[in-house]
Parts: structure tokens; C-alpha cells; sequence
DNA sequence: CTGAATCCTAGCAGATACTG
DNA sequence: CAGTATCTGCTAGGATTCAG
């Protein structure tokens, strides 16, 4: 018990934080987010490019989510006065140093997937 | 536009990989697999001793949370034939690599949330 | 104590149609 | 082209109750 009182190692940010965490989770961890920000790591992209190359998002979704990325600052929303009308979403700086910690994430889903599904099949398999 | 085609970058793993990394963070992701895993980090942990670390959380969504992360072979189960009966959960060694992308993560937010509620002040303020 | 089963609800996602 | 508006269905998740 006393030992387990107040370990300050580093984890305690999972939970002392929890909060914070989870409200940025709540952003990268939805279902578009991560892929509209993929996206947009290899450049500046406009809505219908992003429409185009995140497969599946409805228009509605793509809107709000962008909205939600712009909001906390993560991306840039440029809008042209022009006709046809023409915006351009990018990554803002914020948005880059995102990336980073997310690809170490990536890169993990990456090393364990496979142990992850033969042990769901292994769960199921009861 | 060919600039943009194939680019072999380190990036393409969210795309490339999307549905396996989306599969993993909405595991991870979720409202509350996060906050188990760090109050699991300490050590085992019995059912009601979660019930209690993880505040807020009702008694259905830590069992359900609790499968699917035994079930992705992050977490072990242990179940003690006593009475009253004792259950423990114990991270397993693929819970416990997770953890440190994770902390990324989370370091991330603690270097950054504060830019983002300044973000989400300064949007909302229009 | 641990957890399964049921019921119930809010909120979110998809589809569709419309607009500057 | 880049959205907004509306409607609807679904399901994640909370509360409660029962059981081993």
C-alpha cells in the first residue's frame, strides 16, 4: 500500500493529467481526425482534395472535424476569394509536433498488430 | 502533383496502416482504456480497486474495458477461487510497451495543452 | 466482491437536399 | 466548390437490478 502511495514516476501524468489527455485524445483518437491530419502532413490540401483522400468521411463530418482542428490550432483554414471559391487547409506548426508522438504510436500499432489480432483470435477462439 | 504521389515518408504509415492504427486507438482512444492502463501501470490492481482509481467510471464500462483489453492481450486476468471471491488485473508485457508511445503522447499534451486552450479561447472568441 | 443482464437515453454519425 | 441544414438511426454508455 505505502509504496504504491505516491510513486512520482512519470505515468502520473496519464492520470494527473487524465483530463488534458483525454481531451486530446478525444480529437486524434475520433474516427477522421488522424486521417485528415495524415493527410495533410505532406502539404497544404483543399477541402475537396481532403474529401477525396480521406475515404469514406461524409462532407458533414469533414467539415466539423476540420473545424475542431482549426479550433484547437492545429490546422490553418485559408479561404480564397475566388470563383469558383478555393481553401486550403494546413498543418499549422502545432500540428506538426502532433504527428510526432502520434508516428511513435504508429509505429507501435505497427510492431504489435499482429500479436494483437492472434491474441484477440485466441480470446475468441472460446 | 507527382511531388506529392509517392513520397515514402514515415507518414504514410497512417494512411498505409489506417484501419490497424485506428483499430488500436479506438482501443486506446476510448473514454476510458487510458486511464485503466495508467492506474494499472502501478501494479495489479483488483476489479474494486479500479472501480475506485478510475473515478467516474460505472461498474459495466470497467468490465467491458477490462475485455477488450484482456482481449487484445494488453491486460491479464486473474481470478482468485476465494470468498469472497478476488479478481486481479495485471498489465502484460504488451500493455506495459504500449505505455511508453502513450506517455509520448501524454508528454505532448503537457508541453502543449496550454497553446490549445489559448487556441480554443481565441476561436471561440469569435 | 465481481460481474452479467436489462433497460433507457443522449448524442453523434450518415444520408440527403439546399445555398453562397 | 465548399459548405450548411435537417432528419433519422444507431449505439455507446449510464443506472439499476440480479447472480455466483
Amino acid at each position: 500500500m505505502a509504496d504504491r502511495k505516491q510513486s512520482p514516476n512519470p505515468c502520473d501524468r496519464i492520470s494527473s493529467e487524465g483530463p488534458m489527455v483525454r481531451e486530446v485524445l478525444d480529437r486524434v483518437g475520433d474516427k477522421w481526425s488522424l486521417l485528415i491530419i495524415g493527410t495533410l502532413q505532406r502539404g497544404p490540401r483543399r477541402f475537396g482534395e481532403l474529401h477525396q483522400a480521406v475515404e469514406g468521411i461524409s462532407q458533414r463530418m469533414l467539415t466539423l472535424n476540420l473545424r475542431h482542428l482549426e479550433r484547437d490550432g492545429l490546422v490553418t483554414r485559408s479561404a480564397y476569394a475566388e470563383v469558383p471559391p478555393r481553401v486550403e487547409y494546413e498543418l499549422t506548426r502545432l500540428g506538426e509536433t502532433l504527428l510526432e508522438p502520434v508516428l511513435a504510436l504508429a509505429a507501435w500499432v505497427s510492431e504489435n498488430h499482429s500479436a494483437i489480432e492472434a491474441n484477440r483470435k485466441a480470446f475468441d477462439a472460446r
